[in-house]
Order: C-alpha cells, then structure tokens, then sequence
DNA sequence: AAAATGGTTAATGAAAGGTTAAGCGCCTGT
DNA sequence: ACAGGCGCTTAACCTTTCATTAACCATTTT
C-alpha cells in the first residue's frame, strides 16, 4: 500500500498505525516520490492526500491515468467541497475520505475495498461461496451437498477456490500451477489434470456445474446465473 | 438496484433521483419485502437504511448473510456514531453513508462502486468485442450469439480478433500470417484458408456480417454500421 | 482457355487432456 | 521405530482436439 502525504505528523501517525494494523505501508512525501515508487513496486492500493505543494494528488491520479497504472486509488484530503469529492471520483477513485478520519475507520474502509478488489482475498475472508446447489467451506475444507459432505484435501479445495473465485471466467494452466505449485512443469500440469478428474467427480450431482478446458489454455468453472 | 428505505419522502425523492439518472431502482419499505424481492429478482446493488422498524438495515445484511445472497450493498444512514460504521461494514458492507447525502455524490459513489468494485460488472469490463450479433469474449474464446455460445480454438479467436479489429478495412495476408503463423509461405496460406472457412460458418447466423476476401490481397470483416 | 488464387471438405497425426491405479513420502499413534 | 493411513505425485494408457495437409472444385485474372 502507497501511502501518499507531504504533512510529516499525519504522515507518520497514519504509516505507523496501518503497520500496525498489518499492513504494508509505504510513504511519499510527494506525487514524484510515489510516481518513481509506483515504476518499482507493485502496491495494491495507493492512498493519496489531496492538497500538497509540487504536485497535488488530483494531478498524481492524472499522471497515473495517462501512464496506464492500473493502481487503484483513494483520497484522503481536508478539502470535502462537493466539487472535489465530485473531482476525486471522476478521476477514478475507488473512495473520497475527508479528514480527520478516524483511524479504525480507515482501516475497515480499506478491508472493505481491498476485499472487493482483489478476488481472491474476498475469498480467502469469505467462509462459504457458493456453487450452484454446492457450498464451499473454505475454513473446514468441506464441500457440502444439501445435508451431505464431502471433505476435500488442502489441493482440492484451493483449487475449486480459485475456479470458483473467477467463476464463469478461464483460468490459465498458468495461473492456476504458479498459485498452488509454485511452478508450471510437465509433471505439476498432470498432477493438475487428476485434481481436475477429482473435482469433477465431486460436482457431478449439480448437472448445471461444469468444469470446461479451454484447449491449451486452461479450465472454466461454469455456474449459469439463475435468472 | 434495490432501494431499502422505510420513509415515505426520502424514499420517493432517492428512487426518483436515481431513476432519472438511469438506474433501474426498486423501492422496498421494510425489510421483509426487500428479503422477498432479492428471491424473485437479481440485483446488482442494494442500498439499505439502518433506522426502519421491525428488521433494521444491519438485521437485514446479517440475513441476507444467512441465507448466503451475495448481493453487494452499502448502508445509507443518519447513524453516524463510529460503532455503526464500524459494524456496517463489519457485516460485509462496500460503503456506509452517511445520511444527510448529496445526491450527486450518492451517484458518483455508486458509479465507483458498481464499475471498480463488484465483480459482475467489472468483467463486463474485460475485452469483448461485438460483431452484429455476435459478440467476441477474448479472454475465454467464446463467441458469443444470444444465450448460446461457441468455444473457439486459439487461432480461430486471434484471426477473428485482428479482423475485428480492423473491421470493415482490409487485412492483407502478410500481416496475418505474420502475425499469427510468424512466416508467410504457400502452406501456412493455404491453412488461413481454412480457418477463414471456419470462421464464415461460425458467422453465418447474421448475414449482415460477412468475410470477403479482396483477391491477391487479403480480407475484410464487413459489418455494417447500423445508422 | 490456361494459370493463379480462393473455397470447401475430409483425412491425418501430434499434442493436449482425461482417467485410473500404483508409488512414495510424511505424519500419527502405538 | 514401525505400521498404516493419507494425500500428492508419477505412470500408463486411452480419448479428444486441433492445426496441418491433401484433394478437389470454384472463381478470378491474364
């Protein structure tokens, strides 16, 4: 997480608080500074003040736009004029905090948001996703079929969970053999092809699930939306 | 979206509000009926009041909890005391607002959230490209026409794809073998000629689209421009 | 009309995927 | 320490998929 704020007091109390509060927090003292951060370091969410001398971060989420970074990014500034809030929105934001913000609201607001943006972290959190007439236990590795269960080993269940994570959507052998195996080789991609069989084996008494492959690409879970 | 909200006026003025600015707004006045609507209907966002009688807005979340409805939503409350927040989102929430709440910022809100932030809506973002009918989803190889689909191989995807792409001007030969073969020879053309084949006959549900070939040089995806 | 280019269909074979079972290391309890 | 169970990997074998090639017909150009 990028923090972004010139005045030194706020800058230090928020970094320090956030760490606290685990996450990973680097500060800028200014656009430029986060600009040069941004070009090194994949962040996951950048949080910018509004008013700073040089540049201010309605200008930074600019510069941002034009460079195609692809960094979500909120405001958190004294300036709450409808106008800006209107402004910081417009330029992309994903919120608009007005100072003084409460520190533990800071932190549930941005849980809320990284939840939301990041898929699988919104998994991770959530105990049960459902897939069709199936539930997913995530925390008990159970995969629960009306009043009947099956436990699945720590494989299976990470895997459905990113299948079922970006339900309806491909997942490439790629992605899928760098999250759980650590590497793509021969032998990991045919360890992948039996947890396939697996799941499939345990999803077929929901007809309308279907796990695809995507001929040299990688596999579909589909769950057609009830309408 | 559903509208949760027990008073008369405020109701009216936000679901009338909302509806000029081209949401599709359904207006539940008590948490019963709201919990009745989300069987019947999907949402894609529900805006929920705290403050109503018989279930409150929280009583409401921690249902829709239970009974595993995955639908987004953000609380829109005169309860502003820090506990309230704290638990809004505790229980899962994507925003808490409090009430009372610019109209135009309540918009611009919800745009955010609806764009960046719930899934549904942010793969439609993902690269898909329409043609007449038909619509193209890169990302899993599906061509789309209506609720059926096909899966296309890889290359049958790419060549389609820098077609339409270039719709309605010419793709010369060289360009797509090179682009999709790397080289140009005499079988590697003869292999396109297959493929354009193939795609003609994929294609041929909408006969306003059509593949024509421009001799000796390349060809044309037409799609006509609708006017 | 001959030659070149394009179109269609079907056969082929290599690569990818699917299934089942055996192998093998790692805990766990005795 | 060792037997047994568990879960992941490896192997063996079979099926499907898909790009290529071939064969043949149609259209366009010269």
């Amino acid at each position: 997480m990028l923090l972004v704020e010139d005045e030194e007091s706020l800058g230090y109390l928020l970094s320090e608080y956030l760490g606290m509060k685990r996450f990973q927090v680097t500060w800028a003292k200014d656009g430029e500074e986060a600009l040069e951060l941004m070009e090194k370091k994949n962040f996951d969410l950048a949080i910018l003040d509004v008013m700073m001398p040089r540049m201010d971060g309605f200008a930074l989420a600019e510069r941002m736009r034009i460079n195609t970074m692809e960094l979500p990014f909120l405001f958190l500034t004294a300036r709450s004029l409808k106008i800006d809030v209107l402004k910081g929105f417009a330029l992309g934001a994903v919120d608009y905090l007005k100072k003084p913000i409460d520190e533990e609201e800071l932190v549930v607001r941005i849980h809320a948001l990284l939840s939301r943006l990041i898929p699988e972290s919104r998994s991770m959190e959530q105990e049960i996703l459902v897939l069709g007439q199936y539930k997913l236990d995530c925390k008990n590795q159970k995969l629960i079929f009306g009043d009947d269960f099956t436990t699945l080993t720590t494989r299976e269940m990470e895997l459905l969970r990113i299948l079922a994570t970006n339900k309806n959507n491909l997942c490439t052998h790629k992605e899928i053999l760098v999250k759980l195996w650590g590497d793509n080789d021969y032998f990991n991609r045919k360890s992948l092809n039996v947890f396939i069989t697996r799941l499939r084996n345990y999803l077929k008494k929901d007809d309308t699930l279907k796990i695809e492959n995507v001929h040299g690409k990688g596999f579909i879970l589909r769950i057609p939306n009830i309408a």
